[in-house]
This record gives C-alpha cells, structure tokens and sequence, in this order.
DNA sequence: ATTCTTGCAAACGGTTTGCACATAC
DNA sequence: GTATGTGCAAACCGTTTGCAAGAAT
C-alpha cells in the first residue's frame, strides 16, 4: 500500500515548495496510502501512531498549506467535516449516507445551462460531482433491516 | 417575487404535516421568495426585518424540520456555511469562489463508474454537481485586477 | 388538555489563531 | 542567522441541545 519512497515524498514536497520536516512527510504519506478520503482528524490519529508527539493544529494547518499548493484535494460534501484526497487528478465522488464513505468514481458531466441562457456567464474552473447513496455494504444492512 | 399566497404556504406546511406558526410561514416565504439559497443565518436576518422577536434557533430547527420532510433542499457543497433551497427538483448549483453566491443549473449527469467494475454495488439515491468559479460579476472584477 | 414550537442561553465540535520554542534552510 | 514550522491552548463560529414558557390543535 506504499509505492513512493521518502526519497518521493522529499522531492513532491519541495517541488511544491515546501520546507520538509518529519511531520509533513508522515502527513503526506499517511494521506497518499489511503483511500478513505480522511479527515482531519483521522490524518491526526493515523500519524499519530507513529509519530506520538504531532499536535492536531499541525494537521490542520499542514493539510491546509497542500491543499494551497495543490498538492492535495479537499473534498468537502455533504459529509459534515472536511475530508482530503492526495489523487489530484479530476475524478468525482459517491458518498455513503451511513457509513460516510467516500468511494472515487468516474462520470463525465456536460456544460451547466444556467437558468437564463448559456451559464449566464459563469466561469467554470471546477466541476465536482457527488452521489449520495448506500455503499455495497450498508446497502445490504438497509435492505435486510427493512426501510 | 412573491406568487404565493400566505393560504398556499399554510396549505404545503399542512400537507407536510407540520403544524402552522407565524414563524414557520415567515421563514417558508422568506426562503421561497429568494434564489440566493440563504444560509440560515442570512433566513434570520431576512425574517427579522418583519418579525423581530425570532430567534435564530428557531430558524435552525425549522429549516432542518423542513428539510427532514422534504419541504426544502439543504445545499452544503465546499461553501463554508449549509444554504439552502426552496425548489426541490433535481437540479444543480454554480458557486462562485469570490462571493459565494449559488446560481442554479442544469446538466445531465451519466451514471457514476466506480473505480472496479460498474459502481461498486453502490446505490444511487441523488446526484449534485457543484460548478466552482467565478460569476459574471466576480469574473468581470478578477479580470480587471490582473491575474 | 395535550402536544408541538419557541426563545434563550449554554454546550458542542470542527477549525483557526496567537505565541513561544524549535527546526529547516 | 533568518524565515518557516511546530505544539499547545485558547478563541471562534456555525450549529445543536435542554428547558421553561407559549401557542397550535
């Protein structure tokens, strides 16, 4: 579940202009190994096994100063804390209502007609996509527990 | 800007179970009169114009009562605050990064392809696509101002 | 009369901020 | 040596909650 090498993760960070310190590393790489989309919060815990001295500021403020250089994503749907994402790349999301999961999905979408005519002159630089429903797991204990 | 009448508001609270207040008229009409999908903070103000003695809790269990029956769409894309929505179709939003202002849109969305095969078994209950930039206005000033 | 709603104020939780100390460069 | 980052704790702010008084049915 690795796949870079700190050697990697020194240089993606100082290409982004970044000071490297051990803290950013381990932010950095807890985030590139998973898939959860985690939060804040979760990036704390996740370090913080290894790393038992980071503070939760320093979370907060280091995945705020990738997401600055773009470095990472931030997904922030209808789940009610902000969730991160080191896949850059223009993908969207299917959120579980139960479980919060946040599952990568691909779709293409169309240009938006606004109400008037065209986009009314809206300037798209980002388009998201989120679909709420249940994942394969929670759907199955929905389905089972009736309504 | 307005359409309804007070007696048509009565009748959709009633016909969504809800019992019938002057607040809960106030902040059904001051939602559905505005297509600027207002925080509920900015639903208090507007409702406190005409009904000073409101207080904001009320507005939040209201809008969220309103929400739990599907009166009203809560939208709570990477703006920092929920707004919502008195139109309930399917449709989507255009947010604007300078001025946070909610345009609506419409766009057609094909079925999301998960990162395995199909979606994953996960099941799609609803669709929002969020088209972050900038609106005629900001767009016009962000110009203007270099860069 | 009973149940639901309101208003108020305190609590909550995720996030941000200020500051002194430590570290990268 | 200087600028930047860290840790800690307090502040912040949108939102939720508990409760007593008030209104709807």
């Amino acid at each position: 579940m690795e796949g870079k090498k700190d050697k990697d993760f020194i240089s993606t960070l100082r290409a982004h202009g970044l000071q490297v310190t051990y803290q950013r590393l381990a932010i950095y790489q807890s985030l590139y190994s998973s898939l959860a989309h985690p939060s804040a919060e979760a990036v704390y815990q996740q370090v913080r096994k290894r790393f038992s001295m980071i503070s939760l500021g320093t979370v907060y403020k280091t995945l705020e100063k990738f997401y600055d250089v773009g470095l990472i994503d931030k997904v922030s749907p209808i789940t009610e804390v902000a969730r991160y994402d080191a896949r850059t790349g223009h993908h969207h999301h299917m959120v579980c209502l139960q479980c919060q999961a946040i599952i990568d999905a691909d779709c293409t979408v169309e240009e938006p007609k606004g109400a008037v005519s065209g986009n009314g002159g809206f300037h798209v630089l980002r388009r998201q996509v989120v679909f709420h429903g249940y994942c394969d797991k929670c759907k199955a204990a929905y389905v089972s527990s009736g309504s």
